[in-house]
DNA sequence: GCAATAGTGTCTTTAAGACACTATCAT
DNA sequence: ATGATAGTGTCTTAAAGACACTATTGC
């Protein structure tokens, strides 16, 4: 029997080959009528040029988790805090990358378009893309296979909670909601189901405010603090799909 | 700009600090009115000797994948193939594992207790336990928490889906997956509404045989061979959680 | 026949879908 | 007043809950 402590005392960690680790996220928002993706530029090898997914190597002096990761480096790209961030999977294998057997954590986000706005417009490596151009361009490495996962994930979410309120401003209208969980599922919704469920959610609260978007003056809602996601027990949509 | 084979002569791994990366699993299956983890002593150190999650290291020359690697690992310690396995998360931080900056991809897995029972029975470093009986040790690591997390998960999969089938022998009746679906809830379920979906999946063939477990006997099904897991649009006992 | 488990019929309940209706604003 | 968007009322529908009913077996 080994304790601990004369174990460690000659442990050395770089005796073991381990494979190659990186957290990538993928952040979505709303802008235009259109779901985008945030990519970057790669500006160093490998696959210098292309454009992939916002993420890189643990920083272990100063991370506490993959997640602070993913927060430090979506942070870098858009200058903000993301208001949803959930972990999302892994990819793995010896193919993936040309360096060698690799691993990428990866995390799901959204945030409003308006909010990264100042931090995205001012690089010139980062920008949105529409996930329905996607296909035009080759993505680094498996990126856009890690977003395809992404995007059901975000889909099927959709359809059992509240979750696109986080692709808007921190005050909405209910049209603005049905609007994002449109664009999302890629069918239109029934304003009364998503009226229905905003308040049996519990999540939202009015502000008080209204905002003119044309006609009719439409309410303004924000999420309550503290409160979280609401999970309905059944799927919106459920035959369509 | 550098190429992508310039860049790759040049780059040795072993340069950059990674963290020490581990995949685990949780298989749980049932027996005797309950649902058990597999749990595997630790044969050296660090926490020799305590009970955690069945998994190890990546075998960089062997595994195609991280999923690969909880195959061999569970394939190891049962002798058999797991006929569910998903991946469940990942853990990681600076603090789990005395040997520094650690990384776990977990893996949630189901089996038929009598499938594996050859396998398990024959070795004193595995054992099963209900997990009613977890607290009264203390578990390697975070393994408590990924446990919980798995058990979180497959409870809320059992609500919308069939997933305890994969609990049971190949053949089985309604009313085995009647109780293995309230062994996972803790609830009891109606018995009309699990035959509708299971009817409604299409995920399953009667055999022809019948098994007689006490009184009338009860038709056996199997499930259809290259038919994938059919999720429902509601959740069973919507109210009661 | 009786007890026990297997399986069916069918009514109720819940939350979504459909859609007509009223309300409020700019012009 | 009109048109447009905001929001409500309410009927229909789909699938789960409840539970009484029939069916089949061992004794």
């Amino acid at each position: 029997m080994t304790t601990d402590a004369d174990y460690l005392k000659h442990y050395d960690a770089s005796c073991f080959p381990s494979p190659l680790v990186t957290v990538d996220s993928v952040l979505f928002t709303l802008h235009q009528q259109s779901l985008c993706v945030l990519l970057v530029e790669r500006a160093s090898p490998p696959q210098q040029g292309r454009w992939g997914l916002p993420g890189g190597f643990i920083d272990m002096q100063q991370d506490e988790s993959t997640r602070a990761t993913a927060l430090r480096k979506l942070t870098e790209k858009t200058g903000v805090v993301p208001p949803w961030l959930e972990p999302l999977g892994t990819v793995s294998g010896p193919e993936r990358d040309p360096r060698g057997w690799s691993l990428t954590v990866t995390w799901f986000a959204l945030i409003a378009w308006a909010d990264c706005q100042p931090g995205i417009a001012s690089v010139s490596d980062a920008r949105w893309v529409p996930v329905a151009r996607l296909e035009e361009q080759q993505l680094a490495f498996d990126h856009a296979e890690i977003i395809h996962t992404a995007l059901a994930r975000l889909r099927q979410k959709t359809m059992y909670s509240l979750l696109p309120v986080y692709c808007l401003p921190e005050s909405f209208t209910l049209g603005q909601l049905q609007e994002a969980t449109e664009i999302v599922l890629g069918k239109p919704v029934q304003r009364k189901s998503l009226i229905r469920r905003v308040e049996a959610s519990g999540m939202f609260e009015e502000t008080g405010e209204s905002l003119a978007t044309g006609a009719r003056k439409a309410r303004l809602w924000r999420r309550r603090p503290g409160v979280d996601m609401h999970l309905f027990t059944r799927n919106l949509l459920a035959d369509e799909l």
